[in-house]
Order: structure tokens, then C-alpha cells, then sequence
DNA sequence: TCAGTAATGTTATACTATAACATATTTGTA
DNA sequence: TACAAATATGTTATAGTATAACATTACTGA
């Protein structure tokens, strides 16, 4: 673990640390009603309570939504907050997702906002298909 | 206009023209139930008709989802059936919306999948920001 | 012609997300 | 310490997005 980076989640608040604690006991995404579901025995009753605790983490670049799939998973790094720029590559068949976050992928986004003249403030890069193992059995 | 690649709308069902005709109409994403409220005089009634017809012309290439935005829009090339991968940059302020498909967006998914051992099947890259002219002014 | 496929129509329902308002808690600072 | 400002919480209701299930119709090819 790269110290440097590490951010604990002693700082969030209770709700943000519940919706957090599950998310990273958890490798696959959850939707904001599983978290709901999940949360119901230890005081989340509503979904704005949920939605609201999302909110903050994706802000602190702590839970990363992944748009084609309406769901939300904990960041794999320690450093996405500082990084911020990357990629999910999904298996449709089991449902296994990678976050993929490195030099290749911030030149492609930064490339792309320089050539279509945009300040860029979030990117979306998704892609879908079979993983290794399902492509072979 | 690459004759080549040109596919007109005249193999579309009833549904389908309709709504491919409306959203290339417009140069703007489209929500389903927009599509819907402006398609209910010629007849169309349900979401479920827009839904079907969108699915098929998704798979045709002839129309894009844009994730993060939960919305549609007509393809912008007369070729995507063909190349498959696109970009969309997407202005937060004017709403404003590019579609992108070059060499270097098809290398950086071709690289991503060869890196991630995936067979990919679908791409969505959307990039979020501020377009030139919303920068300056 | 007639069987198979694709498209359509309709109702109901599931899933995802936010508005609006009330209350409580924390935090910085006078 | 007290108090204002900011942040977090709780709750109900509602808006927005998408699909299930079933019935019917139209097209297409052998």
C-alpha cells in the first residue's frame, strides 16, 4: 500500500462510512437500492440516504459509478483522488469488473479533451465483453 | 456523404423510422420519454414502442446511448455499423455534444482489451466538460 | 398457403434517482 | 462559551428510466 496516498475513512461520516465499509467488502458493483437492502439492519431506511452518503464518496473519488450498469463500486486504488482518470473493463458473462488506471489511459482522455478543445472534468470509459476465462469455457 | 457506407432508413419498421427520423432531426440526445411525448401524435403510445425501436436501431449502429446521460442520439457518421467505436464528448454547460470515432479511439479500445485479455463487445467512452466556447464566456 | 419470424399494442410493474421540507450535529470563530 | 454557518440526517412523496408478460398483427420465405 502506497502510504503516500492512503486516506482511511475515519473521516466520513456514518452513513458514508456504512455505505463505504460495504462497497469495499464487496469486489462487484452494487446498486444504490442492493446497498439500500443491505444497509436496512443497521439503520439506512431510505434511498436518499444512500444516494446522498454515493454522492460524497464519488466526490472524494473514494466509489466510482459505472453508468452502463446504473451501479457503484469501490475505487481498487489507494489514489484515484490524485489520478482520476479510469477505466472498467466488464465481463457480461460473470460479471467480474477491473479498474483499469494508468499512464495509457489518462494520455488517451487528456488527448482527446486537448483535440476536441474541452476542459475536461469527468470521463466515462467502459467496456463490455468476455473476460478471459469466459472466453474459454 | 461516403455512398459506400450510406444505409438509408427505408428497411426500417414503421416504429423504428420514427423515431430514427426524429432523432436525426435533432443534433441533441434524446431521453426515451421525450421521444415518447413527441412521437404520440403520429401514434406512438407506449415507452415499451420506443424502447423496441431503439434496441433495434442500437444494434443496427444507427443510433447511440449515451450512458451518463440516460439518453439516445442518431449516429453522426454513416459508418459506425461498420467501425463500432466512438466517443462522445459532452459539454456540461451548453449541453452540447460531439461524437468522435478516429483511428486513435478504436487503437485505445483495441489496446485496453488486449491488455485486459477481454473480447470486448461494447465501448463507452464519454468525456464531460466544457466546450471552447463555454470556457470563455 | 401456411408456418415461422419479426413487429406491434397494451397494461402493469420494477428499477433508478431526486424534490422538498424538517431536524440535528459539527465546526469555526467572535 | 455561545452562536452562526455549514454539514449531515431523517422522512415522505414523486419523478424519471426501463422491462415483464401476454395478446395480436404483419411480413417473409419455402
Amino acid at each position: 500500500m502506497n502510504i503516500e496516498f492512503y486516506q482511511g475513512n475515519s473521516d466520513l461520516s456514518v452513513n458514508q462510512k456504512l455505505v463505504m465499509d460495504l462497497l469495499e467488502s464487496q469486489k462487484r458493483p452494487l446498486s444504490a437500492y442492493m446497498i439500500l437492502d443491505e444497509l436496512r439492519d443497521v439503520g439506512i431506511r431510505a434511498p436518499l440516504q444512500v444516494y446522498r452518503a454515493l454522492e460524497k464518496l464519488i466526490g472524494m473519488g473514494k466509489v466510482h459509478r459505472v453508468e452502463s450498469i446504473s451501479a457503484f463500486i469501490a475505487c481498487s486504488h489507494m489514489s484515484c483522488e490524485k489520478l482520476g482518470v479510469t477505466a472498467f473493463v466488464i465481463c457480461d458473462r460473470c460479471e467480474n469488473i477491473e479498474e483499469v488506471s494508468d499512464q495509457s489511459i489518462s494520455s488517451f482522455v487528456t488527448d482527446l479533451a486537448i483535440k476536441t478543445k474541452m476542459k475536461a472534468a469527468k470521463s466515462n470509459i467502459e467496456l463490455h465483453g468476455l473476460c478471459n476465462t469466459c472466453q474459454t469455457s
